[in-house]
DNA sequence: CCGGCACTTTGACACGGATCAAAGGCCAGA
DNA sequence: TCTGGCCTTTGATCCGTGTCAAAGTGCCGG
């Protein structure tokens, strides 16, 4: 999941193809050159898998657009989403043969891809890279234990409110204008929000209507959300901080 | 948390005084020097705070030897543990200023502590370090994903069996015999074991209770579990796999 | 324009775990 | 040995969310 990380970051290396925070920033020219020999794209369509568990790895990637989920399955069906992959974010994990998690398409995603064994080795070599995908997995760690948070403490209703924000956030990160209302795309379905909260489809159905009858929504066809009032919705999420949301 | 890395590593810089994986696995003796002059031992009796969330963070640490808990807690009381650790477990983030979670010692835990600016700068200029720190991010990652499934789809019986289980496979990763019944000491009270599982504490103890009537397990005393087939535990816990635990 | 399909909403009811309450162990200190 | 406090167990009841069912909505292709 992507963290805190600095947009700087994101565009110091415009010289680079991929212009990704994971591989790219500091980069020195021979050091693209490297990466150059051992990336390809590939695109997925909506739906589609990208790996299964289990599967084994030839890459790892980062994610250049569209949304993709990271979701682990029970035997008998109950599924829980792990990882939620957004822009600039990664995929995969250095060292591991075999994909522990099922990777899949939520709209059409384009991946960047690094052969894992090059890569690794790359890793080994080139000090600044290891420094950043500690810093992102660390992110992605504390994003994690937010998400235990909800999953364990929280009401449905919470859930929801806290969802929505989280999206909220990820989407307006370049400073739209939160003063008077703010609009999100919201990337999920009604399956894939209770599969990331814990929750049946029909409760995560439910708690938005009983948000949107309180007003602390509003809903403009059946996956666009107006969010007349941050504050409003903060509340309802039961975090203490806003999540830095407000000014 | 502790993941699958190898014993040699804890072992291989047996000159090391830390003798931990974290900073001491191939270690330079000029390395050794350096974090000889940044680190401190500090030790927390019994249910003492070592650090609240939003308290400023002078070091980072590693667990020598104790159990301690992450934990965050909603404004109305409702607390979640986010981690739970163990010695060898790494304390702290480097990078970041205020803690976000509140650590606290279980039993008695001893801490050996990095004053955090200098360890950063050796992060900076000692790599292996950044890629050791990284790998260790990234099993806690993993075990931070498959408690997310835990908290967000398994019922009670399956929480507490796989608590269970998770307790056991740590104690005995030096391989004790696993044939004929294994006996783990719960470092966890009811409580405790409560914030872990998102449950309440009566609901882990009638749980516990139903688990040794039908004799998945056995108490002695109310800390110690026997666990007379490993296999029919692992059967409770709703895993496909065996995490490990079988050979 | 219509039909089909996937997604969503709403309703009725059931059930697992929370809540409230009280009693039972266990250990440290007097 | 007795006492007080903390942890744990057990019981009764309640409520939030899951489950099962059916109807509503919107979109794409024919």
């Amino acid at each position: 999941m992507r963290g805190a990380t600095t947009p700087e970051l994101f565009d110091s290396c415009s010289s680079c193809p991929i212009r990704h925070r994971a591989v790219c920033a500091r980069c020195e020219p021979d050091e693209l050159d490297q990466l150059e020999d051992i990336k390809y794209y590939r695109t997925f369509e909506a739906g589609q898998p990208i790996v299964w568990a289990g599967d084994r790895m030839e890459f790892v990637a980062s994610v250049v657009a569209g949304v993709a989920t990271l979701t682990q399955t029970m035997e008998d069906g109950r599924r829980q989403m792990v990882g939620l992959l957004l822009p600039s974010d990664f995929v995969g994990r250095p060292g591991r043969e075999t994909a522990k998690f099922d990777v899949t398409a939520v709209n059409t995603v384009t991946l960047c891809c690094f052969r894992r064994k090059p890569f690794e080795h790359m890793l080994e070599t080139t000090p600044h890279v290891a420094q950043r995908l500690l810093e992102m997995a660390l992110d992605e760690l504390d994003a994690a234990r937010e998400w235990m948070l909800l999953l364990g403490r929280k009401t449905a209703r919470e859930k929801i409110a806290s969802l929505i924000a989280i999206i909220a956030r990820r989407a307006s990160i370049d400073g739209a204008d939160t003063t008077d209302g703010v609009s999100v795309e919201l990337p999920l379905t009604r399956e894939a929000m209770s599969d990331y909260l814990g929750l049946t489809l029909e409760t995560v159905s439910r708690q938005i209507s009983a948000l949107k009858k309180d007003s602390v929504i509003l809903l403009d066809g059946n996956r666009r959300v107006l969010i007349p009032d941050m504050r409003a919705l903060l509340d309802e999420t039961g975090d203490d901080d806003d999540g830095g949301m407000l000014n």
